[in-house]
DNA sequence: AACAATAGTTGTATGAATACAACTATTAGC
DNA sequence: GCTAATAGTTGTATTCATACAACTATTGTT
């Protein structure tokens, strides 16, 4: 009997079971990914962030959910790598714009095109009605997520 | 369309996709299941596993991707808690059975209960036979999955 | 009975994530 | 021009996660 639950939405009810499914099974593939990178889990993260666009630490900082002093270092951490740059903000002289070098996408294509996480047994099972189902709602949610 | 992406392929990809959707909301989600619990999060993983039935140690390492040590260490403090607790294995002295104690159990529940990671409006803007299709698709995972 | 393998424990070491205080430089408001 | 707010940096402290070595107790094998 456990608590009703206050019936939230049937889509976060489903988003949560996602999280859940999915967090069971991170261990392994955050391991590879800084395998195969060399960074540590949390670099790879800032890197993912940079993919589309430059941002301002202060930006990056928010969208990675750490602080600004965290994001500093991560960036400090990266660029001596060579995986990312700093530049000047055009408009803000004490901003700064960071963006990916040539370098960072290409980790980034590496990490995309080496680490496959092995799909949990479930997964493998679906037959091919419901795969195709997966990936057209997947698709939906990611493509709204931008 | 992409090439045919064989059987498995597909399924690994759009494993790989629903990871990728699930961690960029994870940090917050995270947080919150630590505040609720007043637990590190690993101790919720913990928690979560012997929800369904009780385990011996090398089986909860197993199944939670730590070694031995840390899996003895992480239920000291579940049992100091009382959240767990720990029995001897009726048909090998060597191993004992742990399992989740009344309080456990209302751990997780109140994590279902109130953590709630507000889906991504894309989640929300699917069709009502996207959801359902989508709830029999992860019921079979997670059932696979155990 | 001897020995290897299994199950668990204790202790230690290390790297990672996170949070905060204190500081400089620039910009905006009054 | 003075002040407050913004953007970033430096340094420090704490907690978590993880890995390994070394140990005891039990079991299975020979």
């Amino acid at each position: 009997m456990t608590a009703p639950a206050q019936r939230s939405g049937e889509a976060d009810q489903l988003w949560q079971m996602m999280v859940g499914l999915v967090w069971e099974t991170r261990g392994e593939w955050r391991r590879k990914v800084s395998e195969v990178t060399g960074l540590p889990f949390s670099r790879t993260r800032v890197l993912r962030r940079l993919f589309d666009a430059p941002m301002t630490l202060t930006q990056l900082a928010e969208a990675t959910g750490s602080d600004a002093p965290a994001t500093t270092v991560a960036v400090n951490d990266l660029e001596a790598r060579g995986l990312v740059e700093r530049y000047p903000h055009p408009e803000n002289k004490r901003a700064k714009l960071v963006s990916l070098t040539g370098a960072g996408k290409q980790m980034i294509d590496l990490v995309r095109g080496t680490v496959r996480d092995d799909a949990p047994p479930g997964v493998h099972d679906l037959s091919k009605t419901d795969l195709a189902h997966l990936r057209r709602i997947l698709e939906r949610i990611d493509r709204a997520a931008r």
